[in-house]
DNA sequence: TTGAAAGCGCTAACAG
DNA sequence: CTGTTAGCGCTTTCAA
């Protein structure tokens, strides 16, 4: 900057007035374009750590996640944040959460670097604790739940989900659904049992306990589902997630069943692995995991800067599902909703 | 740090002495220890902000990544990326670079920043171009290979990985071994087969062209390796990856063919889904990601540091590979290598 | 319409 | 052994 001031013969301030465009009457035009002139000639890059120092604003963001390591999904959802908030002027800093402590010394660090505020998600909707740490700062959850409502939050709506997935099967001309379902506790499951449950009630039909299979994993879950095969003869499955869906497919085959023909088969989240090799088969809801990032980060920036967010942008929309015994994929975007914290929403 | 010095009845220079662990037989011990308890008391944080301004050294690093999106293994690389940096007082800021254009616009953010170098990583290994914006910085690529060799690397030991699995099964006692590939051209992919090669070779086994089938995915590839299966009647597979594993799994399958007793399939980076469902039957060349990511943040601060780096804590041992027809579970690290730049072996 | 000057929180050379 | 001083690069009153 000083030296663009002494190559156009203005001061250091003048400078700093034009290129922040606040020059808006306050520096003649001309010198103004040849400070910008200048500017790109020295390939001026401001220096965002004194700028920084100086408003106390770094336009840095955290992303603390827990399970990054192990998800395959993490990639979407940061991918997501860090698209929305580079147009927004933002960066990134991502640190997981994998355990409690290591989620305070690395806010600690992001702390030290003066983040605007954080981004918090779980990788699959749970209520979670936000760690104390973090309570001070402007944050937003991602594909969480807070316990207390004190937070912002983007969720799937995971009751529409169920109810989605269900209506399809019931659509297609399923007339025993099953439900496989994961063994521990969490909102995203609770939310999309119940839009199961309801979907059935709505078209008329009788919710039958038996043909419910909340599994684990590896050959327990395999012998589960099986079994659910074997003694409720069930035409459609809901899937809880890509390994559940899994079992299915494994059980299906070593009956001789296709899917898509014999029964048929609504999964939310079919991985790459899925992607790459039943593509023709699936029927897919999958969750909107950049998206979430995406708008999470927006509703975050708004937040930090104290403006509103545009609330027509929000996507809502959800596409029309094809059917099930066509052998076309078909993915599903699933509506997001947001839970606005009380602060928030006064 | 002022309310610190005022406390104590000190000046600034010498809080900040102390608290950098500057003062030996500069500070006198008693003094120091009143600054340090101050510093705790009034749970003093260092303004990273200042100090880099002051040092023009960040500690932050970049890493950049194709592919974090729609890879589930970038979690792992980026997370022992953090771990090692966070042990060395840095953090990460991690960015994606699916376009060529996108990377230079991060890029141009970091340095805005002031981060201190680079990680650049492909998540597959093959040969990259570096962005010029990188040129400059300390950089280490993970994963990649720099076509020029002008960059330090850490890789997988594409040849050994290869060999091993081939080895593995021939001990399993496989005849017929098939090697299932990927049809796009990759460093991994050129150093497996080399591997798989040699090893029959050094076994005194021929090298069957048909027994090689380089496949894309969907549904071509299903029957293209069902047809290795009709044609060949391979004992033993090499799967490059992942989704090639599901295409023999999925062919035995439909031929009531079981894995581990009447054919015996090494795989290279089986993830989640294959370990929740199908562990039991699961031989696995697991690559380190974690590893790698460690390994090269390591690498890259000592560059950065301009010290050298503990080569003895290097990981190079390969775990003992279980035996294929039992049916244990088997993860099998493989070596890292790493290749320096000409300018970092000098 | 512009410039001078102060200061964000910290480090480091130098003087005492 | 400790304090004084001068900035790092930028923003922002305030005065001209």
């Amino acid at each position: 900057m000083k030296q663009i001031a002494q190559c156009v013969g203005v001061s250091v301030s003048t400078v700093s007035l034009v290129l922040n465009g606040r020059d808006g009457g306050r520096v003649k035009p001309q010198i103004a374009q040849r400070v910008r002139e200048a500017a790109d000639e020295m390939g001026y890059q401001p220096n965002a750590l004194a700028r920084s120092l100086r408003t106390s604003r770094t336009h840095i963001v955290g992303f603390i996640s827990v399970e990054v390591a192990t998800t395959p999904y993490a990639g979407g959802m940061i991918q997501g944040a860090q698209d929305a908030l580079s147009a927004l002027g933002y960066v990134l800093l991502t640190v997981n959460g994998d355990d409690a402590q290591a989620v305070d010394a690395e806010v600690g660090a992001l702390r030290r670097y003066g983040v605007d505020g954080f981004l918090y998600s779980a990788m699959s909707n749970r209520v979670v604790d936000v760690p104390k740490s973090l309570t001070r700062f402007p944050l937003v959850l991602v594909d969480a739940t807070d316990a207390d409502g004190r937070f912002p939050s983007i969720e799937p709506d995971e009751f529409r989900i169920g109810y989605d997935a269900t209506t399809r099967l019931i659509d297609a001309g399923c007339r025993r659904i099953a439900y496989v379902g994961c063994a521990e506790p969490m909102v995203a499951q609770t939310g999309r049992f119940e839009g199961y449950r309801q979907a059935l009630v709505d078209h008329g039909m009788d919710v039958d306990e038996r043909l419910r299979r909340d599994v684990l994993n590896n050959g327990p879950a395999l012998r589960a589902v099986e079994g659910l095969f074997d003694a409720e003869r069930p035409d459609g499955f809901f899937c809880f997630n890509d390994a559940r869906a899994w079992y299915v497919y494994e059980a299906a085959a070593r009956r001789g069943l296709t899917i898509g023909g014999d029964v048929s088969v609504v999964g939310v989240d079919n991985h790459r692995v899925f992607a790459e090799t039943l593509e023709p088969q699936l029927t897919t809801i999958e969750l909107p995991h950049y998206e979430m990032g995406y708008w999470a980060a927006n509703r975050l920036v708004a937040r930090i800067e104290g403006r509103a967010i545009n609330e027509s942008a929000w996507p809502r929309t959800t596409a029309v599902m094809p059917l099930l015994d066509t052998p076309s994929p078909a993915k599903v975007h699933c509506t997001l909703i947001e839970k606005s914290s009380v602060r928030a929403s006064r």
